[in-house]
DNA sequence: ATGAAAGCGCTAACAG
DNA sequence: CTGTTAGCGCTTTCAT
């Protein structure tokens, strides 16, 4: 049931309908009479606004797009389920679309939600970002916030965890644990969180008093295969880490494989600190000591960017554009000490 | 850039410039030179059709909603993803949303989407059919479909895992395997999959001749918590059992604390078969044989049913109405065969 | 081979 | 306090 259809059957306007049930009877002080009456009735039927009709009339469709690299991954899953909280606080709904780690398909889909007329969007990079995804980027006629990765002078806003501040925390906690040679098993070298997270790593080294051969580093992506390939050369050194930290979340199962290959125990043979919370982290043999990112938190801020972007799209519309400030919200992360760190 | 402007701007007609970006320029017979020009021109002016314009001309959005109990669970991200990827595959984009394991929000979220303007929803269900829910099924609008789980007696199309036989593929391995004592633990009894997997069990046990004193029971949801409950329970028996099957994804969890907590060990002294495939569960100490679902299988289906309600739909509209089949596709499960079984 | 006109359902602007 | 009018962008008759 539509509103003029309602309108017709209570012999109103269809107007009066619409102001009725889109919540703006006291503005146009609607008699209480008449308010009741159109409830009352739209209730009975069913009558609802069609947000088509709604969409085209206002443009806007109260929905943003989640463009992510792969649901399946935990943080990604968590961030969206966080992300999809929020904007139905806002009363807005979500368009979600995985691009399979691939930056072609990333850049195919982003596109495509670039074309639908959302109002927003919220997109978790796969990774380097191609001329094309920046100039997508660029290009972009919509609200746009980048989370878990910055991508550094487009001047977008963004969200991520402070992942230098991360990488500190992970191995001052080894250093203070005793440990004076450590391994950092890298990911992806071209991702901003993967470069940030070891810049953070070998401060801590050197404000430690450790020089950068204290600091043995492998590995070369986030999936689980070359996470295992790292983990061997690390493990393969003359005089191997006595602890490693993995910035990789995935990677760290082929660490684990590589260790139970060796025979060798965790902690007593080596300490482990992982990034990024797992289902089972806790509930490892020994329990995983990780950095955990406020996964709630990053997806509430995002919201929150993207609809301070969209409001001062509408507010400051023609005022002199200099303002235009990269807003770049990085977050703590916290170290979840648990049984897998060995104090020597 | 919309088609009215672009039409203005190659002085030809809305109408045309719809046509030829429509793809319907062969039908209507458009002469190659404006197909050509208007093409470019489109091109160059990154001119698309307004999808909320097309949507309320057709009445259609391109668009279906997915509704998930927990997104964050490995086995509905898996599922979204498939789902998501064959919709893509048909041109059809998706809403997403998360009902936390709760029914309130369930319905509530439920009911929204319904009133959407959605092409069709595609519904997991968190657990029991309230009255409620039943009622928003029943009058639903829209093509619909229920994944994991079926509601009996709704004739809604579902597809789901042939849990029966997936409990009977569990037990017979056990049973092989040289196990006559086995525990089951049990997630939400309300729900189908758990029934129907327990009553495979059953069944697996009598035809190999074990009485019902020969299954122990215990378990009583799927969370974490509630499987550490049940597996305490099975161990605290005066005779244990020698293997046991978790019925819950989630549960494993508690078993496998328990067992920890106990210095028991896997599989020497307590087998153990898990229900869905977990991101470590061929990781662990030891790798552990699992159950698993054809998740991608499950997601394809579910998009084909959908749209075939779909078409059938407009194509039989006003057919006599006594052909509607209750249309429940049934997949089979896989052993995964792996390390957490003992051969007695 | 192309266009004009109508209308999908809604709401903002402009009357009263 | 309420209604009329117009138009969001598109596609589908119907008419050349």
């Amino acid at each position: 049931m539509n509103f003029s259809e309602l309108a017709r059957h209570l012999g109103v306007s269809a107007t009066t309908v619409s102001r009725v049930l889109g919540g703006k009877a006291e503005a146009y002080r609607i008699s209480e009479e008449t308010v009741a009456r159109v409830r009352a009735a739209a209730a009975r039927l069913e009558a609802a606004p069609d947000p088509l009709g709604a969409g085209l009339r206002r443009g806007t469709l109260g929905m943003i797009g989640l463009l992510v690299p792969d649901v399946t991954n935990p943080f990604f899953s968590s961030l969206a389920r966080a992300i999809e909280l929020e904007l139905r606080r806002r009363g807005l709904a979500v368009q979600l679309s995985d691009s399979a780690e691939d930056p072609t398909t990333e850049e195919e889909l982003l596109a495509a939600m670039l074309g639908r007329r959302l109002d927003g969007m919220i997109l978790a990079p796969v990774g380097r970002v191609s001329p094309r995804l920046e100039a997508l980027l660029r290009g972009s006629p919509m609200p746009l916030v980048v989370v878990d990765r910055v991508l550094p002078h487009l001047g977008i806003p963004s969200v991520c965890l402070d992942n230098a501040a991360a990488g500190r925390l992970a191995v001052a906690h080894l250093i203070q644990s005793g440990h004076r040679r450590i391994g950092c098993l890298r990911g992806n070298r071209d991702s901003h969180p993967d470069q940030e997270r070891f810049r953070g790593i070998r401060e801590a080294m050197g404000e430690a008093g450790l020089g950068p051969e204290a600091l043995l580093v492998a590995g070369t992506g986030y999936s689980r295969e070359e996470g295992l390939a790292g983990a061997e050369a690390l493990l393969n050194r003359a005089s191997p880490p006595t602890a490693v930290v993995s910035l990789s979340g995935q990677g760290i199962f082929g660490l684990l494989q590589t260790v139970e290959r060796r025979g060798l125990a965790i902690p007593q043979d080596l300490s482990v600190v992982a990034f990024d919370e797992q289902p089972w982290s806790a509930f490892m043999h020994p329990p995983l000591t990780t950095v955990v990112q406020p996964i709630e938190e990053m997806g509430r801020r995002a919201v929150e960017m993207l609809c301070e972007t969209e409001a001062s799209r509408e507010g400051g519309a023609g005022s002199a554009g200099g303002g235009e400030r990269e807003a770049v919200v990085r977050l703590r992360g916290k170290l979840e000490s648990r049984e897998s760190v060995r104090t020597a």
